[in-house]
DNA sequence: ACTATTCTGTTCAATATTGAACATAAAGGA
DNA sequence: TCCTTTATGTTCAATATTGAACAGAATAGT
């Protein structure tokens, strides 16, 4: 009922608690976004290079297709992105030879050798600033925004198959 | 092997509570933006112009430096997207008498309209999504993020008087 | 009053990101 | 087998974002 009010009234959108409390949700992750790219950028890596390098240390050997669907990203990003990483020597890419039309994605010794780099960088920010929580809160943030994250892919889910209809 | 030589290397940093939960957190705000992204696009919205209108119906007046600070952007960001909105007459930029560098702005009536009509279409999406925690999550969750916002403000300060000195 | 410094907004080049259109490879159905 | 559909990666144009260098206006120190 509350809810429902304030959705329709426009002037007191600021105070619906969900709004608010989201707005400082994104602002943290806008920050986090620039303190980790000023941290690289010694490293000359971007923050989505990083995203990429992180994913293939875990999954080596996975395809553009997959690796862009990992991070929520367009496939045409992974075209951009993954052949100024291959040229710097970072990463490689293999054909399957099972299937012709996927590229395989490897990190090679440089790569992984820079990723760990900035992973460690990337974990000391993190860990600086999730130390204004308390363990219990942290825990509390990261189940609240996984089932946030759930809901958000189904809402995907039934706009795709909206749209395709 | 491979996973072996992970092991190793790095002492799973993925099972590190802390990153853990915050690529969760991570996650949430780029598949909200997406979505944003998709639902504003029938107003012929883009999200930065969101942000943008946004403060505005909050601030009128503002300058544009002010408004850059208040979004953690760049001021140059500003100079390229207000004259967008400006030409499509959401957005007035009047010079101010007192001092005659800043630019001042404010919504048209139109602009304040179609904001409107956004904000409806943002405050819909994060409550459905802010519907999988229970209000005393949501509160925690925003307490927590508002420190964490908090201290990554002081790493930008230390970095920038690092850099100054 | 004068000079140096700071502040506001702009320009510009570089890069990231997206969506649509495309080409080729694989899979499925008749 | 042949045709249709689907999947993978690429190209391309459009847009957002940034940081550095800049011009003009205001401020402070002298």
């Amino acid at each position: 009922m509350n809810e429902k009010q304030e959705a329709k009234t426009k002037p007191a959108m600021w105070e619906n608690s969900r709004f608010k409390n989201w707005v400082a949700v994104a602002r943290a992750c806008h920050l986090v976004q620039q303190e980790l790219a000023r941290q690289l950028r010694p490293l000359d890596l971007k923050t989505p290079h990083l995203d990429i390098m992180v994913n293939l240390v875990r999954s080596a050997g996975i395809s553009q297709q997959d690796l862009a669907r990992k991070l929520f990203v367009g496939r045409s990003n992974m075209t951009m992105l993954l052949p100024q990483l291959e040229k710097r020597g970072l990463v490689e890419r293999r054909a399957d030879p099972a299937d012709k039309r996927v590229l395989r994605l490897y990190l090679t010794a440089e790569g992984r050798a820079l990723a760990d780099r900035a992973i460690v960088i990337q974990a000391a920010i993190i860990d600086d600033m999730m130390s204004a929580t308390t363990p219990e809160e942290c825990e509390m943030v990261g189940d609240a925004m996984r089932r946030i994250v759930a809901r958000l892919l189904e809402m995907q889910s039934a706009a795709e198959e909206t749209e395709s209809e």
